[in-house]
DNA sequence: TAAAGTATTTAAAACGTTTTAAGGATTGCG
DNA sequence: CGCAATCCTTAAAACGTTTTAAATACTTTA
């Protein structure tokens, strides 16, 4: 049994309201009553209730963070981000991770009967609409983190335009006239067209899958320079690429995305455009608290940037 | 404002305790005052209260989990376990991703003050033994996941001392005869030496990091079998190796430990003994959950599994 | 038909907190 | 000294649930 107000009040002799009151630093008590409250609830280590707190203020001082997998370290990163931003508000972190479509509903259901202040998304679950209206009719506040609905809420998302600016640009600047780039980030694909058309260049080579490559290498043999859609890909990639008798980066140059822990290892060396993802987490949770406090806020682009390591160069052959 | 108990009563003109009574399946609820209590129940999205519930019972159906971190999805998936376990049980997993030693206590802090009913550990934390104290104070059970402290705690691990034996079994049976292993962890090293005498051959050279290989291999030319720490330290070694003018798996073969996703990857393709990340976190939650039930429960080693991949093959030369 | 038994329902208290309005002391001022 | 003003403290209600013991309704049985 722990130590409650009521203990701490008897103990003193005082009303459980003074005792309350003086721990919430409500300058109506005496100073000296307030102290002498403060020294024993310390002594005894006495811990709110959360549940007597809860009822009262209708607040858990909970978030949730469901996602489909942390696998690879990027959601991990991102979490680290959201953990660290909720603990510093004294919020707890509930996360439901899991891959598996019938789980989700079953998380959504245990982040509302816990009571939850709002919830972080790193997937948009368009599927799951009966759900998530079961969130919505409640105001349960969301926010996306790494990802966008069509509008509703606020989310927090990196500058993928510009990453795509950034990772065409850099394999202009060394040379290379003909691209190819994934095209299942849209904005991604944006931004690369956009820098290739301020060089006059022309189109880059459209592709999903990596294995859709080899078709595409041999149709235009004269694509020097690839973008990916992830570090993960770039590692697909690389061995496609090696496996039609290519050498990275003397005839090819690949640019991922992401910067995951992988890309840095002397096998793989991969240039990319890193993603800030603990600096995602921390401003979605930050974004959340400011949700549930009531404010208004606004959706939030991160900036991406290029970090060149060895899978690019200037191309060997014109 | 949600619905409540009361308001399904009072609309079905009945009392709380009925209401109550029949949402909790007591015999004693007549059939059709059930039916309707439930029917309503259903219709208006009734879900109970955590708080209102939690102050009863004094039970939060909360689990706390403490890691250093998940990063390379080695604690991914363990997590990944803990956290389907824990959904199918009605359990929120409040996580605290942390590495920084400062951000601990307030970790454990947060899991206190949202009353969880148990904490998983996949560190031991010796050095914050204090705030520890406060969790055993309350009773809180704890349950260490892929570690395991000096015996008072229930833990679940990878049988080490097995994976130790196969490792070096592996290597041995290929025709590798002098060996070096990695000391770090003392079970997995009683395991190699084990397989070692066994076969009466000479114990393996032994080093920390990857970098003391360089010294190891000069003394001791004769060596072709590597037991690595782990598959990131794999990467190291196979690193380390090539420097020295030597090829994988030709003069020399590497197992890594734990079956991590990039051991998969072509580049690399690491023989390795794979723990069985899911199940361990799985087994965890669910020793938690006995241990909150008040049964006793016995730590467990789990079984560890040999996957040959491409960095091990016979040595090239005697 | 009264008594005894069973089936069903309910009032009330409890869990630990916060909050509001009112209460009691103390002080200052005329 | 009396009145107001100020300062501090408190009783009581509320939040939503579960639980216990008591109350009510309905069946049997004699």
């Amino acid at each position: 049994m722990s130590v409650t107000i009521k203990e701490l009040a008897r103990q003193l002799n005082v009303s459980p309201a003074t005792v309350s009151l003086a721990l919430n630093d409500d300058c109506r008590v005496a100073e000296n009553t307030s102290a002498k409250i403060k020294a024993l609830a310390d002594k005894l280590d006495y811990v709110p209730n959360n549940f007597g707190r809860g009822l009262q203020s209708r607040k858990s001082c909970l978030a949730g963070y469901l996602a489909g997998s942390v696998t690879g370290s990027f959601f991990d990163l991102i979490m680290h981000g959201i953990g660290e931003t909720a603990a510093a508000a004294d919020y707890g972190l509930l996360t439901g991770i899991t891959r598996a479509s019938e789980k989700i509903d079953s998380q959504i259901k245990i982040f509302i009967e816990k009571n939850v202040d709002g919830i972080i998304l790193s997937s948009t679950y368009s599927n799951h609409a009966k759900q998530f209206e079961k969130v919505e009719r409640r105001k349960i506040p969301m926010v996306f983190c790494s990802t966008r609905d069509s509008g509703r809420h606020p989310f927090v998302i990196t500058d993928n335009f510009k990453g795509g600016q950034l990772a065409a640009s850099h394999l202009i600047s060394l040379g290379h006239r003909q691209l190819a780039c994934c095209s299942i980030e849209k904005d991604r694909l944006a931004g690369n067209l956009d820098a290739v058309h301020r060089h006059s260049l022309p189109e880059p080579a459209l592709f999903q899958k990596g294995e859709d490559l080899v078709s595409i290498m041999k149709t235009n043999p004269l694509i020097t320079g690839i973008t990916a859609y992830s570090d993960a890909q770039s590692i697909e990639v690389k061995h496609i690429i090696e496996s039609l008798g290519l050498r990275i980066p003397d005839d090819v140059s690949i640019v991922g995305f992401d910067d995951m822990w992988f890309s840095e290892i002397q096998e793989l060396r991969f240039t990319t455009i890193a993603q800030p993802k603990k600096e995602i987490g921390q401003t979605a949770m930050q974004m959340l608290l400011e949700l549930i406090g009531g404010k208004a806020v606004t959706s939030r682009f991160m900036e991406p940037e290029l970090v060149v390591r060895k899978s690019t160069a200037p191309p060997a052959r014109k």
